[in-house]
DNA sequence: ACATAATCAGATTTTTTTATCTGATTAAAA
DNA sequence: TTTTAATCAGATAAAAAAATCTGATTATGT
């Protein structure tokens, strides 16, 4: 199958959406957000680490612990999400895995494609910040 | 990692394009494409198979065998190449793994993803040949 | 007709990703 | 101070993707 994002990746995100749609400081346990978002409580605990550790979002340890958003959402973009779990490959690989391409010696779909990286994957700050969550609330009522 | 295509994906779409820069009824042995795109022959042979099952290539069997463009490279799209491969999984799924998203009950990334989807994957429709094929020489040639 | 060189088909192995398990540490609440 | 409920850390298991192997079939060229 043709992905996009690994799993990771997409669950990272997602679990990030959620904490954006509370107030700042509004916490969640991994257990919560597994249940809501319905994925593995394990593996986005793990996550969620990561996630944690490059300071998207931070953690309370000990009873009545959890995550919370760590930046003001406005400050927030997709491609520091992306960037904290999977890191710069996909931002440094050939989207056709060209071993040599570059701006010199582009491949077929070089500049369409770093044209769309930009766009996409600096989104969330332009976007405004009310719609982005009314988006996201939908989405996650839709899934229960 | 994140990918954006299956490494079977990439694969595919490179032979595809190196067969596209040849006249067309150019014919190429699975080995003599692995060896210029340096990837696996036996992984690169199945994939081969399938985009021949998918009209996109034909193939030759037997001594001086070997695999060709199926399509005036004019009327060939990426998308062709990836739903033979992949399916149609990736324009399917949403971007961000969930699991209701619509055009009527949207993740935040839908509406900006599907309109780039649209011009990615039509694009070797619209671009002139001689360009492309000028671009994939270049490619080609910088990997060796 | 025979040898050769290719595709084709299916099974198997290896590697990577995804998911799970176990226990230690932390801090709040009783 | 003790119990409880959470993160954290590392090992392990399961599943999927990528790569390899073996042999059958096909058709060309000698």
């Amino acid at each position: 199958m043709s992905i996009i994002f690994s799993r990771k990746c997409e669950y990272g995100i997602q679990a990030v959406l959620l904490l954006t749609t509370e107030q700042q400081g509004g916490i969640h346990t991994a257990e919560e957000i597994a249940n809501r978002l319905k994925i593995p409580k394990e593996f986005v605990s793990k996550i969620l680490q990561e996630l944690t550790v490059n300071g998207i979002i931070f953690s309370k340890k000990g009873k009545s612990g959890g995550f919370a958003l760590a930046k003001n959402p406005n400050e927030l973009k997709l491609l520091d999400i992306v960037l904290a779990i999977d890191g710069p490959d996909i931002f440094n690989r050939c989207v056709l895995g060209f071993p040599n391409c570059s701006d010199k010696a582009p491949c077929p779909l070089h500049y369409k494609w770093s044209q769309m990286i930009n766009q996409t994957f600096n989104m969330l700050g332009d976007e405004t910040m009310d719609k982005f969550k009314q988006l996201t609330i939908n989405k996650i009522e839709s899934i229960q």
